[in-house]
DNA sequence: AGCACGCCGACT
DNA sequence: GTCGGCGTGCTC
């Protein structure tokens, strides 16, 4: 650049400066008010997060608004005579529209709007920007979790005006909770009750959580009901109609289409619908004047967005709530550890039943361990343990019978077949698992073979393993109660509804049916593969499958039995016979506190190539007391040796860690160093 | 991430 | 003297 040029490159950045109203580079003609709008442009590299100002054309001056979908173009470099080349157009939305710009430089010009819904309210906005941070992630990838893809036609119809809001609705089976009908009472008068409930078994759930909705859009409010998968949607879909009738509330499912999707998602972020509900991706729904928020068994995995950065439904339910001053109903049959701790801290407060309704309402339950001997030939047959099967028969002739039987793959750790003692490294005490040639097995930590286990308590030889999968459970309790209907549900045929009449339904945990008035039994087998897996939440997991399929029995006053074959003595079995989701949460959170344990403490694992862990363990700046565990060979790496590894803050520097967390990445990046890593906050599989 | 600019070694 | 190494910094 010779002299003249750098001049008149200052001259024109000083002229701009001082007229207040950028030119842009083809010194096209600008808007006469407001001539610059603030995008975030949709591209999810953490060091480009943050805002940048374009100039608006005059032509653009009315439709370029906050909250607007724009293309802009992007990455442009100045060639000779100060011209802008290149650079590529990408997405974005306009977050402000502004007199003038404190970029320096001169800014280019908006290239489209596409289209003038203003989609981004400054609500949504910030709780992208709220959940981004909380997860040391970009706005631009939460934006994209958030904000569904346009599609014109559904843009283009209008969406219907508003029906007046609903009357307060009747208290219904909310009476049989201590304080329900005050919490209903509460939310239509405005205020923000936060409520960890533990819900009755049986099939009134749904009902209930469609009384809160309509309790709170009769006091002018909107709602939103967050539920783990399809099927409950729909029944809290079919709750509300039946409650509201059509057009207060929109169902924002998955499986719509994108026309659909886009049409319901309009009508919420229109206010021309109130209430919301939908699987994760509706956590974000921008229901207007939010006054609550339902997450729906909030420990089923599905409620962890599998795309980056990965926010869970709970924690930006929690965000909103406190963002957007809206009450919370942190529901579900079982209560997890971080519910147990909102109301250990006295965020929320519990919404349960007293203890004489509970056993009114619960059914029976027995356990049973399967090295129970002195079984008969049918039901030795069938694998069953002789109560077990007993208590089968016995209900067939009352119902239908549930027998829940984990995933095959839902390996725990080996352990004898004889008395279950895991089988460990004698070496290291880490868990053995069969090795990469299959036969020989090999300490999962430290990868020292064991060509020649025995167990160290009974001296057996044979280890176990594998559950029996769903299928082959169906094949051989088909010939053990012949004439017997059996039927399926698991990962690839889920029914969602079975009748009342006699039949053995066979269920992978999650996937249970609903039986038309509850079923007459439910057996709840290999509870030995539940609690035995590698991971922090095995207990509390195992609980809450058990629930979910005890749920829908019908109470012991009217034979309803539940058998679950596990180790008596187990904490989440004891939690089931004596049906206290809450009191086994909140000893499980008691531990967790003294293992300094999430969610007590706040965690995030960093996996991928060593190279890659250690550069980026050795730029973070963590807070004073902060832990780093490992790192350790993690699966995960396609061909590659993976690592990672845990960090660990103490309570209330979570925010501090995943700023930390985003810096040294940032930093990683500028520094090239090689391959990927992996930042994940609250990973879902502690060890 | 790309893609520039910028300041020190071996070459026609 | 120049071509080119990849360190550092920017993208409105």
């Amino acid at each position: 650049m010779s002299t003249d040029d750098a001049d008149e490159q200052l001259a024109f950045i000083r002229d701009t400066v001082r007229r207040a109203k950028p030119r842009t580079w083809r010194g096209a003609l600008l808007a006469d008010e407001l001539p610059v709008a603030r995008v975030v442009v949709d591209k999810g590299l953490l060091s480009l997060d943050k805002f940048f100002d374009y100039a608006v054309p005059a032509n653009l001056a009315e439709e370029a608004q906050p909250g607007v979908r724009v293309r802009v173009r992007f990455g442009a470099r100045v060639g000779a005579g100060g011209r802008r080349e290149g650079g590529e157009l990408y997405d974005g939305f306009v977050v402000a529209r502004l007199a003038t710009s404190d970029f320096p430089g001169v800014l280019a010009p908006l290239a489209q709007v596409l289209s003038p819904e203003r989609v981004l309210t400054p609500a949504l906005l910030t709780l992208c920007r709220t959940v981004a941070d909380r997860y040391a992630g970009s706005l631009a990838d939460v934006l994209q979790l958030a904000v569904p893809p346009r599609h014109a036609k559904a843009e283009a119809e209008p969406s219907p005006e508003p029906l007046p809001p609903p009357g307060f609705p009747a208290v219904g089976s909310w009476d049989r909770y201590v304080d329900g009908a005050e919490y209903l009472t509460a939310l239509a008068d405005g205020r923000a009750p936060r409520a960890v409930w533990t819900a009755l078994p049986g099939p009134t759930w749904p009902e209930e959580i469609a009384r809160a909705v309509a309790a709170t859009l009769a006091g002018g409010r909107g709602a939103l009901v967050v539920l783990p998968e399809g099927r409950s949607v729909a029944r809290v879909d079919a709750a509300l109609t039946e409650l509201l009738g059509e057009g207060r509330h929109a169902a924002l499912a998955a499986d719509l289409g994108p026309k659909e999707r886009y049409r319901r998602w309009l009508s919420v972020s229109r206010g021309s619908v109130r209430a919301a509900i939908g699987t994760r991706a509706a956590m974000f729904a921008p229901v207007r004047d939010l006054g609550l928020v339902v997450v729906w068994n909030d420990g089923d995995g599905s409620h962890s967005d599998q795309r980056a950065p990965h926010p869970h439904v709970r924690e930006v339910a929690l965000l909103r709530a406190a963002e957007e001053g809206a009450g919370v109903l942190l529901g579900g049959l079982s209560v997890t550890v971080e519910g147990a701790q909102l109301l250990r801290t006295g965020w929320a407060r519990p919404l349960a039943a007293a203890r004489e309704t509970v056993r009114a309402v619960a059914p029976r339950v027995r356990t049973v361990t399967d090295l129970d001997q002195g079984r008969d030939a049918a039901a030795q047959y069938a694998r069953l343990p002789r109560p077990a099967w007993e208590a089968a028969r016995d209900a067939l002739t009352r119902g239908p019978v549930l027998i829940q039987v984990p995933r095959r793959g839902y390996a725990p750790r080996l352990a004898c077949a004889q008395c279950r003692t895991p089988a460990r490294c004698r070496h290291c005490e880490g868990p053995l698992a069969a090795g990469a040639a299959g036969a020989v097995l090999e300490c999962a930590w430290c990868g020292t073979a064991e060509p020649e286990w025995h167990c160290v308590e009974c001296g057996s030889f044979r280890l176990r393993a594998q559950v029996v999968g769903a299928k082959r459970t169906a094949e051989e309790l088909g010939k053990a109660f012949p004439r017997v209907p059996v039927r399926t549900s698991g990962r690839d045929s889920v029914l969602s509804e079975v009748s009342g009449e006699p039949a053995l339904v066979i269920s992978t945990p999650g996937a249970e049916p609903v039986a038309e008035g509850g079923y007459a039994a439910a057996l709840l087998l290999d509870g030995w593969a539940l609690l035995g897996r590698p991971d922090l939440r095995a207990g509390e997991e195992a609980l809450r499958l058990w629930m979910t399929a005890a749920g829908l029995v019908r109470p012991a006053a009217e034979g309803g039995t539940v058998v679950v074959v596990a180790e008596p003595t187990a904490r989440p079995v004891q939690a089931l016979v004596r049906w206290d989701p809450a009191g086994h949460a909140a000893v499980e959170l008691e531990e967790r506190a003294q293992l300094h344990f999430p969610p007590v403490s706040r965690m995030a694992s960093v996996t991928g190539a060593p190279q890659a862990v250690e550069d980026l363990l050795s730029l973070i700046r963590l807070p004073e007391g902060a832990d780093v565990l490992g790192p350790v060979p993690a699966p995960g790496g396609r061909g590659q040796e993976w690592e990672r590894a845990l960090l660990r803050v103490a309570p209330g520097q979570g925010a501090v860690l995943a700023a930390a967390l985003k810096a040294a990445q940032i930093a990683r990046v500028a520094l090239r160093s090689p391959d990927q890593v992996r930042i994940r906050i609250d990973p879902p599989d502690i060890g």
